[in-house]
RNA sequence: GGGGCUGUAGCUCAGUGGUUAGAGCAUCUGCCUUUUAAGCAGAGGGUCGCUGGUUCGAUCCCAGCCAGCCUCACCA
């Protein structure tokens, strides 16, 4: 049996339908090997970018020596001359191979396929059709490819838009195949270049205001932080349940306890429920704790924040959204949950009893339950009636206690507390509150959440003895905040599934 | 979980209750030393998502299942 028969053979690494390409492609494989060509070399002297050449190449002045690693994207081959296009992290430049100057790697040259990644070291030049290229003196195998890609054809057109023929489009085998999605389709690669230029404009942002970066657990004896069911686990050697994290808020709040004025963490949370175009079970969260402030001020450092990242990633202040154009100068509007629903409804639920609320909702087409309260009444309006409406950033303001059990009693406003929610594009961007530090009342929050949870709410907060501990020993005032990073990302990128931001999203199993 | 749409060649997609299921790209053979969706001539490639049913006959009709997308609900 030959080689690559017997690398068939073996079963599941490839699909029946790939074989007979797959097939091809072993067979120049093994022709290579014969000829004492290694097919998996180790290293490659790359000393010019696709991009940097096609921007400095000037036709007088004379590129020479040029050298450029990187994958073989398109190939037209023409008997004793071809051309193909080679693609690195940058971009892709045209290679121009000639039989008279390669000679026997001419031959080696007829071996290789779309996606194999090759070494190339020529001059520069620019052909009859006024294309920048390289002319090849030097051709070198790096890696071979032995699985075909799709190959996607671009032309430019008349008026100068690129035309994409045969579109690597299936959302399915994109997001499983991604390193085969980030190959192909090149504004996939710009969407997470900006998604960590959002990471690390956030990180700078906040280091420059001396706050400090922490690392927290994420397998917790305990969850806590968040509404919303957690996924368990087991840890062996001790024989006991952990939980990965739904929100980092509880113990970033320890360490204000421990006299830190300024943390934060970015970091995964993962939250048991359901997935759709805003929802991954597992997602990335910045959260920041700034002792002796309260929401206000934090209000105002997320105009600064936000706007400064925005900046960062896109270069300037507005964003296109879908049809929307955002715009992230500050100061945004703030409007309390309230006023926020007379705006939008005309109805004053100022002072309502819970009964009156019920009537407004049925007024309003919006369902509710017997069992809800006044504050879940008040959120169901907002969110049917109100947050889809929310385009341009804006803070909504004091929100029912009930549905915020670490939140701090507002200070003049009976049955609310001091907590913010940004929104933007009518999504959700960043949740906040002047933190709850006062152990008594965080206990009864607590065991409000318990009688909950005794009532069948899986997703109600279970008591955390040693939080309130913390809390006894004392915490300074506190403001907290909370920003999903996707879906800032989602934002800044204009792309509208959590998906299209997250490299590897959640799957169901591939069927085997 | 409800509703809608989709699944045909490696990729993008046509198509039909009836002989051997098609196109472009990709692949293979031949020609071609500035091409570019390269071209010209030829060739190979399919469990028509899976299972069952109706039928003389199913890729097509029906049912169930699987997977994906959209949407509603649930959920932050």
């Amino acid at each position: 049996m030959s080689e690559h028969e017997e690398y068939l053979s073996q079963g599941e690494s490839f699909e029946q339908e790939q074989n007979e390409l797959t097939k091809r492609r072993l067979e120049e494989l093994e022709e290579l090997k014969k000829g004492n060509i290694n097919p998996y070399t180790y290293s490659f002297e790359v000393s010019n970018y696709s991009s940097e050449i096609l921007k400095s190449f000037k036709d007088d002045v004379p590129f020479e020596n040029v050298a450029i690693a990187g994958r073989i994207m398109s190939l037209r081959r023409m008997g004793k001359a071809s051309f193909c296009h080679v693609q690195d992290s940058r971009g892709r430049i045209q290679v121009y191979i000639r039989r008279d100057d390669l000679s026997e790697a001419y031959d080696q040259f007829k071996l290789m396929d779309i996606g194999d990644i090759v070494g190339v070291k020529g001059f520069v030049f620019r052909t009859k059709t006024g294309e920048v290229s390289i002319h090849a003196k030097h051709l070198e195998l790096l890696s071979k490819s032995i699985r075909s890609l799709p190959i996607v054809k671009e032309k430019v057109d008349e008026q100068g838009n690129k035309v994409v023929y045969d579109p690597f489009a299936d959302k399915e085998l994109r997001y499983r195949q991604r390193y085969v999605d980030l190959v192909v389709n090149p504004e996939v690669r710009d969407v997470f270049v900006k998604r960590a230029k959002v990471v690390s404009s956030v990180r700078k942002f906040l280091d420059d205001k001396g706050y400090l970066e922490v690392e927290t657990p994420i397998l917790q004896p305990l969850y806590g932080g968040a509404s919303a069911r957690p996924f368990v686990t087991h840890h062996n050697a001790l024989d006991i349940e952990l939980y990965l994290r739904i929100s980092d808020e509880l113990y970033l709040k320890r360490l204000i306890v421990g006299g830190f004025e300024g943390v934060y963490e970015i970091g995964k949370d993962f939250r048991n429920e359901g997935m759709d175009k805003s929802h991954n079970p597992e997602f990335t969260m910045m959260e920041l704790y700034v002792a002796y402030k309260d929401y206000d001020w934090m209000m105002s450092l997320v105009e600064e924040l936000v706007h400064f990242v925005c900046v960062s990633v896109t270069g300037g202040s507005r964003v296109k959204v879908g049809e929307n154009e955002i715009d992230f100068t500050p100061p945004w509007k703030r409007v309390t949950m309230l006023d926020s629903i007379r705006e939008f409804t005309a109805e004053d639920l100022n002072g309502k009893s819970e009964l009156e609320l019920a009537n407004a909702a049925k007024r309003l087409h919006v369902e509710v339950e017997p069992s809800m309260g006044a504050g879940k009444i008040i959120d169901a309006i907002f969110s049917e009636r109100v947050e889809a409406k929310l385009i341009q950033p804006t803070f909504i303001t004091d929100y029912p206690i009930e549905m915020s059990p670490l939140a701090k009693r507002h200070r003049s406003k009976q049955g609310l507390v001091e907590r913010f929610e940004l929104m933007c594009n009518g999504q959700e961007l960043a949740n906040a509150f002047s933190e709850l530090n006062d152990p008594l009342d965080q206990r009864s929050r607590f065991e409000d959440q318990a009688r909950l949870r005794a009532r069948g709410d899986e997703e109600a907060m279970v008591i955390d003895e040693d939080f309130l501990r913390a809390l006894e020993y004392g915490m300074p005032p506190t403001a907290g905040l909370g920003i999903g990073i996707d879906r800032l990302t989602m934002l800044l990128t204009n792309q509208e599934s959590i998906r299209d931001v997250i490299f590897f999203p959640q799957m169901k199993p591939e069927k085997q």
